[in-house]
DNA sequence: GAGCACTGC
């Protein structure tokens, strides 16, 4: 009876119905018993004319898609799954590219779970914004709503959900981890699912953490794992809520094409030499089809392009009857996305009508590899190497290196070259390589970052031992304590690491804790309007634009903006020009400026004000520029006491404070001076190591307002140290004369010795 | 006298 099921009874009595026959035919979801449900229920209420969430009829649209779904690997799994998900709290599901487990399964959760009928949601993590955007609304097109309505998504900057009606919500793995920062137990969900974990994003990699232990808190929740990979039993031993048990795995084919793969017979010592070899030599003697290369970075991409290019034409030239023209494209996520939509162009067309036909080579960066998908690719070309950040936390520093790629990131790359029709991958390293050198997974970032954000985050999630937290990788300890260290001295944890009311409050910004303290102690140096657009610039891309055959040209219009005593101020004064002239793209174009970054710091900007006034941050500003910009600079010192570095000599080197790594002033550097002491944003090691976006600092801001850091007597000895003793001396030496009635005030500060340059 | 791989809040 309609009565005995209790997620009929929010219905009112009309829509309950009176006997079973009467309630079936008005209550598409009739009999079903939450987390009993079956696969032979759910396929019948797919065919009803009635949409059993809205209760609206269904579209012609939505039994076209229907149609289209039903071939899914994943449809025809459905009872396997709904039996395994009535039998377990936490699933691991492994689907290959093409078995539908993004779109479907979350729908399957939503059909068992029921979660419109008691007010819970079911959640789906993506590690990117895009994909939680699109998935939710092709999803919503199959369940014939409107996108923000039952099915929603969230995003940063971007709510598409109607609390109160949203059941399904796709959302970035950053967003979740937010949300659990202030409801630890994840109370509006009733079933939450993980994709895209293979990727081990930081966001995705604490969250399965979280979620581990909440399984045990809160029995009624449900938990899926999605994988691509077949490392899936890693995260089933992992989730194994029993010791030596392991979650079920449930397993879908994919749907791919076959792609044969390649390997060189020697390593080959050049790889971009031999990668424009093998595109030439495809575009030669293979059949029709476009070629994706994998390169590392900007410009070994754009350098190739011109090399390609030029060698290609020669071809042409040479044998106009056998070799078709050949189309060179750049991708990287640095190009504006005007350039980046080339890729979509279709390939040149044969030069006379019965011609060799044309060809279009995609030269890209990772990106390809899982961001973007461009179809019609059947060669790809893969010399094995791409650049990843590693973390070193005895100098914490991150620097991008170039690296060789792990197997599953190999077989994603040729795995591109299946999505249309069978293909072929090119391997520039050798099967034996490929078999004894390459790592079975890419390292988790866990393990390759600085970890001093989500040490708050975690600290904020309650987490009291980070050391024993149950990660899927436990990050080195060192890298762990590195991140207490600098939260114990930006006063975010006590002594005895417990979160202070600062470090709860700089928990809430989206920021690295060096920025959100500079906030929040911005308006106690009358200045926190201005940090707040600093901070803001900071968190963007770069936005100064160096065109390779315009470099003079935009380094002058840099130089106009540029304030003399520091990159921070600079970046303020480029933001500030840029409101003035009213956010115009043709004066962030006459610049050298990158119209996008700037926008998105207007918005980082707006997110963060909100956050500032939500905890009464007050934003404040002084109208005397020469005092706001010192005043700036102090209260940098209070964000980046951490990032010093002394001059050593004549020779423009620096020594970093306490590290002590000879490092050097970057190119891009706008100072015009070499002063003393600088505080800096940036350390990063190509050519050379160099500190990037620096200001000038005295070492009197030092003592004063990173007291406990720069404790004279708890330095290594060096020129360093006795440089710090010399300013503490000289202030002794002052008090003292004062104390005597002597005054020799003035001449003792060395900001009256310097020459005040302004712009 | 260099370079932002890629995401995310």
């Amino acid at each position: 009876m309609a009565g005995d099921n209790p997620y009929l009874a929010h219905l009112p009595p009309h829509q309950r119905g009176v006997g079973p026959s009467n309630a079936a035919a008005k209550e598409p979801l009739y009999g079903f018993m939450p987390r009993k449900v079956k696969g032979e229920q759910v396929r019948k209420a797919m065919e009803q004319d009635i949409n059993p969430f809205t209760k609206q009829p269904l579209s012609a649209q939505y039994k076209k898609i229907l149609e289209v779904r039903k071939k899914l690997p994943v449809y025809a799994k459905m009872d396997e799954f709904f039996q395994m998900f009535s039998e377990n709290q936490i699933i691991v599901m492994v689907g290959e590219t093409g078995s539908g487990k993004t779109t479907q399964i979350p729908q399957f959760v939503a059909y068992s779970d029921l979660p419109h009928t008691r007010g819970k949601l079911v959640a789906c993590t993506q590690p990117r914004r895009v994909a939680a955007m699109s998935v939710a609304k092709r999803v919503a097109d199959e369940m014939d709503v409107q996108l923000g309505r039952q099915v929603g998504y969230s995003i940063r900057f971007e709510d598409m959900t109607e609390p109160g009606t949203t059941f399904l919500k796709y959302m970035t793995d950053g967003m979740l981890l937010r949300e659990a920062m202030n409801d630890p137990d994840l109370t509006r969900y009733s079933t939450i699912i993980l994709d895209e974990a293979h990727e081990r994003t930081l966001a995705t990699d604490i969250l399965m953490g979280l979620l581990k232990s909440l399984a045990k808190r809160r029995s009624d929740l449900k938990i899926i794992v999605m994988s691509a990979t077949l490392d899936a039993l890693k995260f089933q031993k992992y989730f194994g809520l029993a010791t030596d048990t392991a979650a079920p795995l449930f397993k879908v084919p994919g749907r791919t094409h076959p792609v044969e793969v390649f390997y060189t017979q020697e390593p080959e010592p050049d790889y971009v030499e031999a990668a424009i070899r093998t595109v030439l030599m495809i575009h030669r003697a293979e059949e029709p089809g476009d070629i994706l290369l994998f390169l590392t970075g900007e410009e070994e991409i754009e350098d190739a392009c011109r090399k390609i290019k030029l060698e290609a034409d020669d071809l042409v030239n040479q044998d106009p009857d056998s070799v078709g023209p050949l189309m060179c494209i750049p991708l990287y996520s640095s190009l504006p996305p005007s350039q980046q939509q080339r890729i979509f162009d279709p390939p040149p067309t044969a030069r006379t009508p019965d011609g060799p036909p044309g060809r279009k080579v995609v030269v890209s960066t990772n990106i390809a590899e899982t961001s973007l998908t461009i179809d019609g690719i059947v060669y790809v070309v893969d010399p094995g190497f791409s650049k990843q950040k590693v973390y070193n936390p005895r100098i914490r520093v991150e620097s991008l290196l170039v690296s060789p790629i792990s197997k599953a990131s190999a077989q994603q790359r040729a795995g591109r070259a299946g999505r249309t029709r069978p293909g072929k991958c090119f391997r520039l390293y050798t099967e034996k390589d490929f078999m004894s050198e390459l790592e079975e997974q890419t390292y988790p970032e866990i393990l390759r970052s600085n970890l001093s954000n989500t040490v708050l985050e975690l600290v904020k999630l309650g987490i009291k031992d980070l050391v024993r937290f149950d990660y899927v990788d436990a990050p080195a300890p060192e890298t762990l304590m590195r991140a207490l260290e600098l939260l114990n001295y930006l006063a975010a944890l006590d002594d005895e690491g417990n979160l202070t009311p600062l470090g709860a409050i700089m928990a809430e910004f989206p920021l690295d804790p060096q920025l959100s303290k500079l906030l929040i102690v911005s308006p106690e140096f009358k200045c926190s309007n201005e940090m707040l657009t600093i901070t803001s610039m900071m968190s963007v891309p770069n936005v100064w634009i160096r065109p390779a055959n315009q470099r003079r040209e935009a380094d002058a219009a840099k130089q106009m903006l540029t304030v003399p005593d520091g990159d921070h101020l600079t970046l303020l004064n480029v933001y500030n020009q840029y409101v003035l002239n009213k956010h115009d793209k043709n004066w962030a174009w006459t610049n050298y400026l990158s119209q996008r970054a700037l926008m998105q710091a207007d918005n980082v900007r707006a997110q963060l004000q909100r956050t500032m006034e939500k905890f009464d941050v007050d934003l404040v500003s002084l109208s005397d520029e020469r005092k706001l910009y010192i005043n700036i600079r102090q209260a940098l010192v209070c964000g980046f006491f951490m990032q010093v570095a002394h001059k050593e000599g004549e020779k423009g080197n620096y020594l970093t404070v306490k590290d002590n790594q000879v490092v050097a002033l970057h190119p891009s550097c706008g100072l015009d001076s070499q002063p003393e002491w600088v505080i800096f944003n940036e350390f990063v090691l190509t050519t050379r190591p160099y500190i990037r976006t620096v200001s000038d600092v005295k070492a009197e801001w030092l003592l004063d307002y990173a007291t406990n850091y720069f404790d004279v007597a708890s330095f290594p000895d060096g020129e360093t140290k006795r440089a710090l003793q010399r300013v503490v001396n000289k202030r002794a030496g002052k008090a003292a004369a004062r104390l005597d009635g002597g005054s020799r005030e003035g001449s003792a500060d060395p900001r009256d010795k310097k020459k005040r340059k302004k712009q």
